[in-house]
RNA sequence: GCGGACGUGGUGAAACGGUAGACACACAGGACUUAAAAUCCUGAGACGGCAACGUCGUGCGGGUUCAAGUCCCGCCGUCCGCACCA
């Protein structure tokens, strides 16, 4: 009799209801407890939940379930990553208020969240845009202040000018605005910034100590932090060739080695000498402008060919007197880094060689290769412009000749350490990191205010805590570009907390980043009246298993990172200070996808795969648009995108398949680490796999023994064969979900169900008993995966109990290993023949067995082996 | 330019240095059916062979090892990050 197919999408509505209405995922701070925090980066309320999410999600429910079950008290948490630019879009494009905006959001994907079936415990929801979540960020925000971990500064700042707003470093890319695009320019403004480069060298030693961190993810910070060991180098300036007050010229090296090879110095357009210089000099202050014309945009700058102008003022070798060498205005030389200024050392740096071979510069090789002729094709390639960068030994360097390059840095720091000018010495040890402070101003109204008062007399005064938070102002409007803020009627009146005269509140609010860069601390004391609660910190944090996107490589991981730190450093991080908020990390692959375009047309006409119709397969597959007819182009395989219009909606996967499907599709074949490709017979295939699986448990109950039915007395071959794939793929799938290897898990499921399948057709001793231990402990380890699918099994099983509250199983050891193994045998590394024998059996026995194969025989051609290699219960390797 | 990752059937992929291709998708053949859908069974890395079986096979070229997809060296290709950082 055909039995009724399991009807997902209705089935999923009411285990959803059951579990809210038991209220199964609020989670309670319990020291008496094991803990695990699973945590998934929240999202940003752009209205609808995508592919993306589905899939970072399903990943973190997978685990958060199957902690649970395995005894740990488990927090996973959801919130909104509220404030930010597109709700400020969106006000000005549809005549809403970005809150009504934000919160309509919420409240849908809300709704597509649940109907995911995801074990989140809402009860301890935020949403970053709401007072009593920025309120505490204003807090922590003022006590960084009090202690100099946020100010204030006159400094150049990337502008965009599209959004209108300052972005920082981390945030552009390419010289242009990450968000918006638009080519950034570069701008002298008042802004606020926090400390981070008071961290440098905390973060990036302590990303040693993150082991379950993506490796490229710490290489990448550690680069984007930049860490460079060097010397602070004073030259004197020769007499009469400098401006009055200018005698000497300090820079940054981190080759003091390569002195002797120095042939010229170059400083920044802004340094200090070079505006002193073109004060006086037309020519130069035309170069420098020329240099700060080109600068503007990031992406020109890459480009653009070195240049210099040589300002007339010789430098002074500390070493040699005699030794003068020119100093350059050049538009490669960054201000902002070290001291603005370098010594050209050309022989062993490409851009030195490229400026020296230009201006007609020395060029001094005084690093080589120890032993000739490597040496001379070194220095001759040198002298072609091929800068020589490795490791070997001091040449053309006076006292330093025979030295490595390590030691003659050394005895260059050694020796200058002990000259003087004035009083102070030639030289320093000094490490430079490339990391900047972290510019927060943005100058947009949907974003937490930053909670401070300009007082003409007092200055920067803080808001006092008891009038926190500052709330933005309902009423403001967004009929016109630039900050809401600043042109609100009323707003910004105040008087000063201090003086009470007429003052004028702060109308920069907060970069966005500043918000998600602690939620995961709030999420462990939601309610608490202050930013955080100790106690829920310590027991809490840090989060165990955090996943995401790569993208997010450099911007939030670093700045959570910086954030918990500097909260640990004004109290707010817990007793136990811990510095690094994420245990482990993860960074899951993107969610990928064919692209669809009417043909002959450009610029492309994008169509979404629900407009196109398919047959054929392979390389004769055709496309045709369905409302045309006309035939559609299937283009490469990309991200998901609004543009490319290659979306597919949950919405309508869920409502067709059900959500379990999609957590299941999402969960099998790719390696959750690279793009997974949506396919529609992915998911088809995956949909026909729940079918199976509840007519597995619609054959378990019809008929066969009862839940609970103990063991048999004797359980045939046949059935011990079942019970021994049941139980190693019950050992092996626990294992595989903590390390996130879902596909291989979904595999060894996928291996039991057939295993159970093919047991379902056949009759032996016990057999009935071990495909219903089978069944139950196959629904047991599919529940994290397919919740819903579990439950609705697990009550057809018998069971009026839920399997959310189940404990997981534990594999009978005695299972796992088998009286007899079979083993490869190989001749000469080449497998030949394979020896079932008994698991205990000794080398010698397995040798003698295996020399016995008619295969070995004929190959040993009655000689006796050279070698054989026994591995016990491996394999035989006989060398002929 | 610098740094990193990856490269396995038609496809997504598995594989403590130890039987390469588990598992899935797609495909082919068969069963059931008036038919289709659904389901079940079977097959399949390539080449040769009716078959038993043999030869080759994890981007290319070397090396280490009894044994290499896995370790080492050198290439090629793809992708990613950084890019005047002194």
């Amino acid at each position: 009799m055909a039995i009724e197919r399991y009807n997902a999408p209705e089935r999923e509505k009411h285990w959803q209801s059951v579990w809210e209405s038991r209220d199964v995922f609020r989670t309670v701070t319990d020291p008496s407890r094991p803990k695990c925090y699973v945590l998934e980066m929240f999202p940003y309320p752009s209205g609808r939940i995508h592919m993306g999410h589905v899939r970072n999600y399903t990943m973190g429910d997978v685990l958060a379930r199957t902690k649970r079950a395995q005894g740990f008290n488990v927090l996973h948490p959801m919130g909104w990553d509220a404030f930010g630019m597109p709700a400020e879009n969106a006000a000005m494009e549809r005549k809403t208020h970005p809150k009504a905006w934000t919160y309509e959001n919420i409240a849908a994907m809300k709704s597509q969240l649940k109907s995911m079936g995801l074990s989140l415990d809402w009860s301890r929801e935020v949403a970053t845009c709401d007072p009593s979540y920025y309120v505490h960020q204003q807090r922590l925000f003022l006590d960084m202040f009090a202690r100099g971990l946020a100010y204030r500064r006159k400094a150049k700042v990337n502008w965009d000018p599209v959004d209108q707003t300052v972005l920082a470093n981390e945030q552009v890319i390419d010289g242009r605005g990450w968000r918006s695009g638009a080519l950034v320019e570069q701008r002298e403004r008042e802004q606020w910034a926090f400390k981070i480069s008071a961290y440098s060298d905390d973060l990036l030693e302590a990303l040693g100590t993150l082991d379950k961190w993506p490796e490229k993810v710490r290489l990448m910070q550690e680069n984007w932090i930049g860490r460079s060991d060097g010397l602070m180098m004073r030259w004197k300036l020769a007499d009469g060739t400098a401006p009055a007050g200018h005698d000497e010229l300090e820079i940054f090296t981190t080759r003091p080695d390569t002195l002797f090879g120095a042939s010229f110095m170059a400083i920044a357009p802004d340094h200090p000498l070079a505006k002193a210089v073109a004060a006086q000099n037309a020519a130069l202050a035309e170069f420098s402008d020329e240099c700060r014309r080109a600068g503007t945009s990031a992406a020109e700058m890459e480009k653009a060919e070195k240049k210099g102008f040589d300002t007339g003022i010789r430098a002074v070798h500390p070493f040699d007197p005699s030794w003068q060498v020119p100093v350059y205005v050049a538009n490669f030389v960054l201000m902002d880094y070290g001291t603005g200024a370098i010594f050209g050392c050309p022989a062993h740096d490409q851009r030195d060689i490229e400026f020296a071979k230009k201006y007609g510069l020395p060029i001094i090789p005084v690093v080589a290769p120890k032993d000739e002729p490597a040496r001379g094709k070194t220095v001759a390639r040198i002298h072609e412009g091929a800068a020589y960068l490795d490791d070997g030994v001091m040449i053309n360097s006076h006292f330093l000749d025979g030295l490595s390059p390590k030691a003659a840095f050394d005895e260059v720091a050694r020796r200058l350490a002990k000259e003087r000018i004035g009083n102070e010495p030639v030289a320093t040890r000094k490490v430079n990191y490339r990391l900047r402070d972290w510019g927060l101003s943005r100058q947009r109204y949907w974003g937490c205010p930053i909670p401070v008062v300009h007082c003409d007399a007092c200055g920067i005064v803080p808001v006092a805590a008891k009038d926190l938070p500052v709330v933005l102002p309902d009423d403001a409007t967004f009929d016109q570009p630039g900050n809401p803020l600043d042109r609100h009627p009323t707003w910004r009146h105040v008087s000063c907390p201090k003086c009470a005269a007429p003052a004028s509140r702060e109308t920069d609010t907060m970069d966005t980043f500043v918000d998600s860069s602690w939620y995961f601390a709030r999420f462990t004391a939601p309610d608490a009246v202050t930013p955080t609660d100790q106690a829920a910190l310590d027991y809490w944090m840090p989060v165990d298993q955090y996943i995401g996107g790569i993208e997010h490589a450099i911007l939030h991981l670093l700045y959570s990172r910086f954030f918990y730190r500097a909260m640990g450093d004004t109290g707010h991080a817990g007793l136990r200070n811990l510095r690094e908020p994420f245990a482990a990390l993860f960074t899951q692959g993107m969610v990928v996808h064919e692209t669809y375009r009417r043909a002959d047309v450009e610029p492309p006409q994008w169509l979404l795969p629900t407009e196109v119709s398919f047959e054929g397969e392979g390389d004769a597959r055709r496309g045709t648009e369905i409302a045309t007819g006309k035939p559609a182009i299937i283009g490469s395989i990309e991200k998901m995108s609004k543009s490319r219009k290659n979306l597919v909606d949950p919405d309508d996967i869920i409502a067709h398949y059900g959500a379990d499907c999609a957590r299941w599709f999402m969960l099998s074949d790719s390696p959750p680490e690279r793009d997974v490709i949506w396919t529609e017979s992915g998911v088809s295939g995956a949909g026909r796999f729940i079918q199976r699986v509840w007519r597995i448990v619609d054959d378990v109950v019809g008929g066969r023994v009862a839940k609970g039915t103990p063991q048999p007395a004797t359980v045939g071959p046949e059935a011990l064969e079942v019970r021994r794939i049941a139980h190693r793929v019950l050992d092996q799938v626990g294992r595989n979900i903590e390390g996130l290897r879902f596909n291989v898990a979904v595999a060894q499921l996928y291996e039991l169900s057939n295993a159970l399948s093919g047991a379902l057709g056949k009759s032996g001793d016990g057999l009935d008993w071990v495909v219903r231990e089978g069944a139950e402990l196959l629904i047991q380890m599919l529940g994290p995966m397919m919740p819903h699918l579990g439950e609705e099994c697990w009550a057809r099983l018998g069971y009026n109990t839920l399997l959310v509250e189940q404990p997981w199983p534990k594999a009978d050891p005695a299972l796992l290993v088998d009286d007899t193994v079979v083993i490869a045998v190989q001749v000469n590394g080449k497998r030949r023949d394979e020896l079932t024998i008994g698991r205990t059996a000794s080398k010698d026995e397995v040798e003698a067995a295996a020399l016995q194969l008619a295969t070995v025989v004929r190959a040993l051609e009655g000689r006796p082996p050279k070698k054989v290699i026994v591995v016990p219960q491996r394999i035989v390797n006989v060398v002929v």
